[in-house]
DNA sequence: TATGAATGAGCGTTCATTCAT
DNA sequence: GATGAATGAACGCTCATTCAT
């Protein structure tokens, strides 16, 4: 997570870090509370700020929790994403592919808590967290896949994209609702998906990978 | 579902009858609007009831959700276990595993948005949720892939805790979020569970398995 | 004016005698302030309940304003018109048309306070008043005319209705701005209303009335 | 109406001509929706400055209030009285009394919106009204009529000042009420004026001018 | 006991006003 | 001097809860 980016003083003009400050405290409650059960009382005060600048900068509350999805949407995408890595090896690549989200999940489950809240109870953020958040994971994942498929990696009847598809909801699962929701053991839950990891793994590869694994772990 | 209890006459007392009606009320109301957006009105409305009640049955709006979640926790579980036969195939039994929620989920999508939405904002919910829901799930799975493994059709390498944990975050953010959150299309997400279901199979299965289904196949 | 309504004691439960109570609060409050000014808070305080019963009852401030103008309204015109004596001397007829309005104006001014300063910024307010409480005043003013117009007391080429809506006009300036507004001394303008009526009367009675007036005024 | 001032520059220092060009656009704001309900955002939009210079200059935004009543109240009596040539005729002379007002009134339609909106309200502004705005039309009215009393045209035994005083009101309910806030048709108002002007002639005239108008008209 | 009238604390929001720039 | 970002008091309104009926 970036660091909390400090308050103006009280009265002073500072339009953008003053809104940076309303989104991270908005996020936080919101987190904590739930939607509806914060207060933008308390989001202003945790902002240091007036509540009337709510209203002046996002249109309201609700303009406030848009401004959280979309400022956050694709940073959140890009640190899931960007940074890992292919892998030549298929093991390598599942275990991560599973493995990397359980870790990015704790680190925005505030943001995350915010986002499946709603999404369960407001259909627009249901589609949009769908689409925009676990879809880019999914299209992630396929491309993946696929590089191993075409590299004779994976058996050519699997279907990438259902395992794409799979994988985004196991890791969904086990990162955010094993982990923060049900505060399940996170040593547990990395143990249960690595072992995971290596069953999907011997699902989906070709023949000559099994060997290759064989004979490479034999060596 | 069970049908709709029909509501007693206004004014008629029976307590037991109006209590169920208000907690059917209760459930529909949290799920369409979430717990926080909902009216204690709408509630007794849709209950054809007065408000009042809900504060002398149940103590408050709060006191209301504990009894949702109290009165229909074991009943989910039961309809989501009770019904389902063993299975001697293991792929047969994965699939059932993995499908059945996929349906049962569907069916208490209304109840699911309620405990799904509050465990994520409260977390003695999200414990609850963790521990009654998901908790008998796993140990029902752990329970037919122990019997499976005992009978020599899954690796004894294979630790069916972790297995039986996997496959619950698996169904769960199939049945759940994709299916009803994401408001995916329900074939997609069945032949995408039955593959997985395959690719899980021949992961875990022994090799003894597998050559009993090759051969068995090929006749 | 009626008696106000004694308030029933805090919490009990009086629901048409609450509504009067709101109603003649909210009547004094606006006046005093004006709509936009006067608040709910103080709407409720004189009445003696809760502002949220001006919610339930009246849908909230706007509903309230239009309560009064619908509860008032016709009670307004009644008393405007009702009790008024046709006279067979077209002078006293003349007179009292005038007159009278410069007391009922003056009584329920707290009430015309609110229709005036409303229909100044609100057209379908001020189209209301136009219709309802001056057409009202108008339509009387003509049938009087019109009767003694009839009986030839009233020159054949007056147009009562014309004159029926001078007389209202001059009455409510009189009545209401002079009287409430610009707070002038009210004998001083019941002499210049009393002046005024003979005019009108020279202007528009009958040759015939005009020397049945002299002469009986002579005898 | 005076052509609108342009605003000068956004940013250009022009203390008088941003000070007119302020109280332009809160008059028309004021009359379109009331003081209250006008927020000082829109004047100084409609103004193109800031909001901070109605404070400066005016010390608020009722002071903005005073500036517009200051400003315009000399204004407008002088275009209510200023052009008026004296008639010799009494008939035109009451006629053109009457009449001008209800065109003056239907030109200055939105500063007298503002100032019958607030004088109902508030005593001070009630005040001023009858006194600066009607009373220099009725001294106007009294002056014209002394007139032609004495030269022997109007009645010996009719009240000047009183008739003076009937005539402002009757021409303020007739152009401002029901021209303005009744929305009644400008021609029917016109119509019903001229024949209340003539009755009031007839109504006031003495004996050798009626002698004089019956000779002149049948001539 | 069940009702629904009544409450009042607290919400999201507005806006005249202030003041750093 | 002019700007507009920031304030904060106060608004209309909601609703879980209480209590007279």
């Amino acid at each position: 997570m970036t660091a909390e980016p400090t308050a103006p003083e009280r009265g002073k003009h500072d339009r953008d870090q003053r809104q940076r400050c309303l989104i991270d405290a908005a996020t936080e409650t919101f987190a904590e509370k739930g939607f509806d059960a914060a207060t933008t009382r308390e989001v202003a005060e945790r902002a240091g700020c007036s509540e009337g600048l709510i209203h002046r900068y996002f249109g309201g509350k609700s303009g406030l929790l848009l401004a959280i999805l979309e400022s956050r949407a694709d940073a959140v995408m890009e640190t899931l994403d960007g940074a890992l890595p292919g892998q030549t090896d298929l093991a390598s690549e599942i275990e991560q592919l599973l493995m990397d989200p359980v870790l990015k999940y704790w680190n925005e489950r505030q943001f995350m808590r915010v986002c499946v809240a709603r999404s369960v109870v407001d259909a627009d953020i249901g589609r949009l967290v769908g689409e925009r958040l676990n879809g880019a994971k999914v299209r992630f994942n396929a491309e993946r896949l696929r590089h191993h498929q075409q590299a004779g990696r994976v058996r050519s009847d699997v279907d990438v994209d259902a395992v794409a598809l799979a994988l985004s909801g196991f890791s969904f699962s086990s990162g955010f609702f094993f982990q923060v929701v049900f505060e399940m053991n996170p040593p547990d839950i990395q143990d249960m998906v690595r072992h995971t990891a290596e069953i999907i793994t011997r699902g989906i590869e070709s023949e000559s990978n099994r060997k290759g694994r064989e004979t490479g772990a034999s060596t």
